[in-house]
DNA sequence: CCACGCGATGTAATCGTTTGCATTGCGATG
DNA sequence: CATCGCAATGCAAACGATTACATCGCGTGG
């Protein structure tokens, strides 16, 4: 019929009113006398009206989307999160904008591109390395950290990373080892660091030693998990219980470790962290942490739909309680 | 210093020059005469001038971002599509919106808003489950399907289901299987049913009978590849090997049966689909057919970006290569 | 010497909404 | 009956960029 799609003008001429009252009957319905109302509901049906998001969002001064900055999106750890962050902000009416801080150059050059571009009314920021300095510049949006986090004073969503090193160590402790180690994440990375800590202070807290050399430093990846194995295997003395700061990491120990004739849990104890898919699926289903990742995304969407419409740039956070999955990865050391 | 961020007027101020020649300078720099264009790149240094991308899109009639319309967000399988995506779209300078399917009530109804919403210049279907006759909005803006795809007049990138099936089959039966099974992806996904049609194929092909109750429908979830693991279990006949539509399957029914004291690869043999990560770190490590799902991104978003430049609403489509990858999950099968 | 062409820049309309302010009409109140 | 208040609507100015068209200078060829 119409070889343009209708604007506001249209609708205002079929209706047979002005386009204010077009607007309104559509932003604000009650203001509206209801005759008017439903000539312009018709109008609107008639002409196939859709509201023109750029032209509103100008006038508007706003854009009506949010950021998610994170640093791989090829890493499947964060899809969860992006399922809750889009559970509550499609209602909400904004676009999720997904950019990756890995594929360009700098990534806080990224986000400070990011911050002062005003494309977004908001960024989620799940990645933990950028720097807090950025976050000085005047007029940013509102910024919530989900997950990772940094400075004390950005609003922010994390999980109990202490309490569940704690809940961890606490296990295996409790069947009887008394040789745990560790597999961390990534050097300098705020969850490794924070179950790093956690993992120290659950060992003294039950009596045992830390040991230097049973802290294998990872990377969250299977990958460095494997590599874990592998120095495990390599090892005279031998922990009997790891812990490690992802499941993805575990699961990659325990196949390597398998395929060289390793029987877990009767020679090694396994505990992850997340509860990955996976986990309940491998032989032996892993014992793990539990982080409700899609409830990470919508607190953390919840937060920053807040802060923009108070137009606040600080707020509360929010910490995610973990809870212990014990599963067969697990039982007690071996006799020596 | 300034309270709000620089317009295009105050850059124009101080370079002393006109808006349009600011305007001109930035985006196209060979039509202004050197020591103008200098004089208004200092000014933008200046004032810290950032382009407002809303008024821009408004009044050239564009969005500059493109839709991504998915299944299923917290399917780990379509993050790295999406990394593929973004790494071309970015670059571009495009924005990435994502949406969900599934979350809302009627998926179909959610396409049809996308396509209407005029909120983007371009869309790329992860979902082939969706009605092709909701393309026939006039006015809508280019498509482009991505891995799954329906109706052949859409353009699309596809990837070898068929020759993966024949490259699994084919493999099993030369090792000397003559009894092979296959779990399927969920009814009615175009994935599942090219896949499910290779298997019958390549079955016929070389020369191994199809019975139907060794293929075993499944829904491409870990959870239904145990599932089906549990039904071989019960079977009185099983086949010596398996293809699966899918690589999460086949950890799901390999997890399940080990843990039944079954051993892979010598009381059955597994082959799986996909390439994701943790195939390579299972114990034994899975056998399967890789798809390059980055690469898929990749070719749908130049797909995509093109028809855009072009204006065209058709384009080529693009078939990529898997290859068969050789793990441990497969072995001759067991001596009766 | 004049006209013409061309390169560089300015003027102003335009994209499609939203919204402050004015206007209108009508019932209630003094 | 004049006035006031209020609800409903219209008018028109933004929002911040892009770009068709006009203008201006200047060099060049007839």
């Amino acid at each position: 019929m119409d070889r343009r799609t209708a604007t506001i003008q249209d609708v205002a001429r079929v209706a047979g009113v002005s386009t204010a009252t077009v607007s309104r009957t559509l932003s604000k319905p009650n203001v509206v006398a209801a005759p008017t109302r439903e000539a312009v509901l018709n109008a609107v049906a008639e002409t196939g009206y859709r509201i023109n998001a750029t032209a509103s969002n100008l006038r508007r001064q706003r854009t009506g989307s949010v950021i998610v900055l994170l640093p791989n999106l090829a890493n499947p750890f964060f899809s969860q999160i992006l399922a809750g962050l889009a559970s509550v902000l499609t209602p909400a009416q904004y676009g999720m904008l997904i950019a990756d801080t890995q594929s360009g150059p700098d990534p806080d050059e990224r986000l400070l591109h990011y911050l002062t571009s005003g494309q977004a009314d908001g960024l989620v920021l799940l990645d933990g390395a950028l720097s807090p300095q950025v976050l000085a510049t005047p007029g940013r949006p509102p910024v919530v950290m989900a997950c990772e986090w940094m400075g004390r004073d950005l609003p922010s969503v994390r999980i109990e990373n202490e309490r569940g090193a704690a809940l961890a160590v606490g296990h295996v402790a409790r069947l009887g080892h008394r040789r745990v180690g560790h597999v961390t994440g990534p050097r300098g990375n705020v969850l490794a660091e924070a179950r790093l800590e956690g993992f120290r202070d659950a060992l003294s807290a039950v009596g045992l030693p830390l040991r230097d050399d049973w802290v294998l430093e990872g990377d969250f990846s299977m990958d460095s998990g494997a590599a874990a194995g592998r120095a495990w295997l390599a090892m005279t003395d031998r922990p009997t219980a790891l812990f490690f700061s992802s499941d993805e990491m575990a699961a990659g120990f325990m196949g390597a470790v398998q395929r060289a004739g390793v029987e877990v849990p009767r020679d090694v104890s396994l505990v992850g962290f997340d509860n990955i898919e996976i986990a309940q699926h491998l032989s032996p289903a892993l014992t793990t942490i539990r982080q409700p990742r899609t409830r990470i995304g919508v607190r953390a969407a919840e937060l920053l739909l807040d802060m923009i419409d108070t137009g606040q740039l600080t707020g509360p956070s929010d910490v995610i309680e973990v809870e212990f999955i014990a599963r067969g990865s697990v039982a007690a050391p071996p006799r020596r």
